[in-house]
DNA sequence: CAACATCTATTAGCATGCACACTATTTTTG
DNA sequence: CAAAAATAGTGTGCATGCTAATAGATGTTG
C-alpha cells in the first residue's frame, strides 16, 4: 500500500489539519488547542478531579498534570485539595475561564460548525459509524 | 456540542489510537511511530531530500531535521550532500534499513490490513471521500 | 556584476504525549 | 489491626510537532 494511502497516516494529518483550525483563532486568547480543549472540558465538568479529566479527554495522566500545570501558571484554573480524599484534588475554573466562556465557546461552536456543514445529518452519522468502528481491539 | 462528539477531539483520540497499533509491534525493532512511517516514506523514495519528505509526510521541515537526525544517529539513513546543489541534501537508507525492510513492511502492511478488513470497499471509499472533505480550506 | 530575494536546511524554544518510576493515601485482605 | 494491594497525582526523560529566527547557497533583477 503506497504511503499516501495509509489511513493512520491520513488521519495524522487531519488531525493536525483540524487542530490548526481552532489553533488559529484561539492563540489571540494565549490558549494552546490542547488547553482551550481542556478549559471546554472543565466547562462541562468544573471542579472534576484530575483522574476525570484524563478519562474524558483520554490523556494520559502524566499529559493532563502538564496541561493543568500550565492552565493554573496562566490563570485559567485552580487545583483545591478535596476534603473527602487526600490524595485527589479538584479541578476549579478562575473568574477568568469564566469571564472568557462565552468567547472560547463561540469559538468552539464556529469551528464544530465549519466541519459539520460539510455533511448532512446522514453522512455524520455514517462518517462516525466509520470512526467508531475503528476505534476498538486493536 | 457535547465535548465528547466533538470531530476534531475524536479525530485526534482515533490517531493516537491508530499510532499505538504499529508502535507495540514495531518498538521491538528500536522504532517510534513516527521514524517507521519516515522508513516507510523513504522505502518509496530512498534519495528523496528532506524537504520532498517533510512534503510527502506533511510534517514540518524542523520536525523533519529532528527525525532525520534521530533516524541517522541510530544508523537507519545517511544525509549525503547533493553535488548538483550545496544546500540540498540527500537522504539514503542504510544496509541496516534494507535488511529490515522486509520485516518492517510486513508490520506495514499487516496493521493496514487490520485497518481495512474492518470494511468493504464500498465502504473504504466512502469514508475516504469523506476524509478528503474535511482536508482542505478551513 | 551587485543588490536583493528566494530556497536549502537547521537551531532554539515551547507545548504536547507517552512510558516508567515514585510518594502519599486509601482500601482490601489475611 | 497489620501487611499488601490499589489509587491519585506527580517527576523524569524522551520523541514529536510547531513557530520564529538563522546561515549558507542559488536565482533574479536592476
Amino acid at each position: 500500500m503506497r504511503f499516501e494511502d495509509c489511513l493512520c497516516f491520513q488521519l495524522a494529518c487531519l488531525s493536525r489539519s483540524l487542530s490548526r483550525t481552532y489553533r488559529d483563532r484561539i492563540a489571540p486568547h494565549g490558549l494552546t488547542q490542547a488547553q482551550f480543549f481542556m478549559l471546554i472540558a472543565l466547562y462541562e465538568e468544573d471542579g472534576a478531579p484530575p483522574s476525570r479529566l484524563s478519562q474524558k479527554t483520554r490523556l494520559d495522566r502524566p499529559t493532563v498534570t502538564g496541561l493543568l500545570d500550565r492552565l493554573e501558571r496562566d490563570g485559567w484554573v485552580e487545583r483545591r485539595s478535596d476534603p473527602a480524599d487526600r490524595r485527589s484534588l479538584r479541578v476549579f475554573l478562575t473568574a477568568k475561564a469564566w469571564r472568557h466562556q462565552e468567547s472560547l465557546c463561540a469559538v468552539y461552536e464556529e469551528v464544530n460548525g465549519l466541519f459539520m456543514e460539510k455533511f448532512s445529518p446522514e453522512e455524520w452519522q455514517a462518517f462516525r459509524a466509520f470512526l467508531d468502528r475503528l476505534r476498538d481491539d486493536h
